[in-house]
DNA sequence: GGTAGCATGTAACGCGTTACATGATTCG
DNA sequence: CGAATCATGTAACGCGTTACATGCTACC
């Protein structure tokens, strides 16, 4: 139930169409909630059938033209309220941990090659938090309504860290370990 | 696609019922692959259509009767197979930065309180896996199939680690935001 | 006017979740 | 025998994913 109030909290920052949302859930929302375009259409739908959004005045409602979106006050209550709401963590999921698991049954062969995909790809992805980081966030300048979305790229930041320290040393382990190579 | 991989490594590890699959996936593998009962007797009729696995010989197929699964060679091939085969990384989900980021939009009413819940969550989550660190894994003793296996610990305690590090420093910048408290 | 790209959708399917149903076993 | 518990299921629904469809706009 978090689709609906990424997309609120992405309209509030700027009204946009149904494309630009996915835009930006290719970029900055979706780096910690992703979703494709079908999904945000459908949800679109959900939202104004629920009185939480509506289109802007310049709409032609036809198929092929763009139709943007702003938030109504019941849908900024609604966000507020969600997100004062208390909420279990959602149960972990991680099919590389899982995969770790599977190999110390059936064998390692194979694994290595996707161990340094993978390290590549959270490198990348660290690298580009911190270039973000450099360019938003620059030491000294810490305005308040800023801290908040600090601490989220903060969180992007560390857990990739996490991810290419934890690989690494993986790698290091399965080079040691018996076995066909 | 991954659930099935799951039963497969679990009932190689040893042969089990729908039901003792169900506690085991509350216990060791459901630390980063969760399934309810539903999910787990759905799946294992799916692997028994496909001859992946099979009803030990003991079994009476009736409703209310015990019923344990082995693997056949079918499925550990296929368990191999996947293990290796290269798999891109799941876009990240994550409720909790979700809302700090709605917060940074609508206010950060109610929000502390669940903080410090999961706080308490991670750092109960944490104690958990470092018992079974002292338990499973005491030094020195570090037998070559167990590594993988305390790999995979050590991603656990080393991300709990990182979220009672950052839920705690994130109650700090609470603390010192304006606004209503 | 034909083609490429932009933009908004529809349809089908599978996994995950919740609620409920049914049969066996044990024990007072 | 009645209730609690163990054990295996069924049904319904929603989200996430993939493939496909339709209508506009710009440009050669």
């Amino acid at each position: 139930m978090s689709l609906p109030h990424a997309i609120l909290t992405a309209l509030l920052e700027r009204p946009s169409s149904g494309l630009e949302l996915t835009r930006r859930f290719d970029r900055s929302i979706g780096y910690f909630w992703s979703a494709t375009h079908q999904q945000i259409y459908r949800e679109l739908g959900k939202l104004e059938a629920e009185g939480y959004i509506r289109t802007l005045p310049a709409e032609q409602p036809a198929r092929g033209q763009k139709k943007s979106y702003e938030v109504l006050p019941a849908g900024r209550a609604e966000l507020a309220r969600w997100t004062a709401a208390a909420q279990d963590p959602r149960p972990q999921r991680d099919v590389l941990l899982l995969r770790l698991r599977a190999a110390a049954v059936v064998g390692t062969d194979g694994l290595e090659a996707d161990l340094h995909r993978h390290l590549e790809l959270h490198r990348r992805q660290l690298a580009e938090y911190q270039e973000i980081q450099r360019r938003d966030f620059p030491p000294g300048k810490d305005a308040p309504e800023d801290r908040l979305r600090h601490l989220v790229l903060r969180a992007g930041i560390d857990l990739e860290t996490f991810w290419t320290q934890w690989l690494t040393h993986a790698l290091d382990e399965l080079g040691e370990l018996p076995g066909p190579r």
